[in-house]
DNA sequence: GAGCTTTCCATGGCAATGTGATGCCATAGA
DNA sequence: TCTATGGCATCACATTGCCATGGAAAGCTC
């Protein structure tokens, strides 16, 4: 019952359908009491969307191939979360819309993490300085990425913006340490992923979901 | 009238209380109906509060003494554009919560004309390269500092956050063509404007306002 | 100045919202 | 079979944004 009400809120969201209490048990045969026994409330339906979209990008996250390109693998990390918001702007809006509290937080961390990991990996691939600290590094990156997300889901830059994440990431992953040259080809190749939502139109039918 | 209802509103947001059709008539003796008839409804309060915020943000920046070195002066914009968001951040949430409109957008562009206009002075000043775009690294240090404020207002990130700036404007500005060691410098001097909230204690009450 | 129009806004009510007190009842444990 | 616990349906409430109505003031024409 909670993951029936929860999955109808995020098909209501995905729809653009305004989430109300009472529109949210309309037709389920539930009544609105049952909401507060769930969730204690619309705040605690909010919350549950919330974790649920830190959960969605974490288990996105998870399902990547890592590359062997260590610098690659930390972008590849970055483009799926620009992928993950772009697809489901509406809940990106919500996962950042409010001031997020601490279990909120806990959710946030998974996804830092794993840029954390692969900021490490670049360190002992020796593709950025020995004494460079791949926690900031990947704080970097993240920064860099909700900062272009936050302003094209917001429709404030235009999705062209998109393209300044190359050469944003290869500056700030070329400040570390990182050979310029090969740092712009791993970016590059990292930022693939962002390519077929401008360009193919078709064959991407089998990809997952 | 309008500009006294639109003044109470901005003080209730700064203040924490609910902006509500009723609370925010409440005490001034007039009407609910008055409100719709300067702000055509909540919805064009949400919009002048979001307008009024980009118009002062627009002055702050106009306010700025414009340094000798360009590249300082870019990030002086930089700076007050983050000191502003966190000495009003709920403004700040509401400026950039909701899908904004045409109108807002317009007002965004002016905040951006400025840092346009010191990224041709850092190109023309020689300080980057002759062929790097000048509104492309005025955007990339806006989406930057977006990406940063953004995250510590909504308490996703922690206040110590801020400190990336540095590091990072000066990554991307390196990366546009100014001298690393040269750029570190100025960008430390153009972000100085964040330190008093850190450090000072007293001895600022002569400041603006 | 009288009459007409227009603009502004106070009154009061309406539908929809989130919340919660009350109490029914199915299930499980004795 | 009796009872007790917890899930949830029912119903009522306060509050929200919105607006139809109408009155009052201001402006305009003659």
């Amino acid at each position: 019952m909670r993951t029936q009400l929860l999955e109808r809120a995020a098909r209501m969201l995905r729809e653009r359908e305004p989430i109300t209490l009472r529109s949210l048990v309309a037709g389920t045969g539930v009544s609105t009491m049952a909401v507060y026994t769930y969730f204690g409330g619309m705040d605690g339906v909010w919350r549950a969307l919330r974790q649920e979209g830190f959960t969605r990008l974490a288990a996105r996250l998870e399902a990547l191939v890592v590359p062997a390109d260590p610098v690659e693998d930390l972008v590849a990390g970055a483009a799926a979360y620009v992928v993950n918001a772009l697809e489901h702007p509406d809940l990106y809006r919500v996962m950042f819309d409010a001031t997020v509290d601490l279990e909120d937080l806990e959710a946030a961390e998974a996804t830092l993490g794993h840029l954390e990991r692969a900021a490490r990996r670049c360190r002992d691939g020796g593709r950025i300085a020995e004494d460079a600290d791949p926690d900031r590094l990947a704080t970097e990156v993240w920064t860099v990425c909700h900062g272009i997300v936050s302003l094209v889901v917001s429709r404030v830059a235009s999705r062209r913006t998109l393209a300044s994440g190359i050469p944003l990431l290869a500056a700030v992953i070329t400040a570390a340490g990182d050979d310029p040259a090969a740092c712009r080809r791993s970016v590059e190749a990292g930022w693939a992923a962002l390519r077929p939502p401008q360009g193919s139109t078709a064959t991407a039918s089998t990809s997952t979901r």
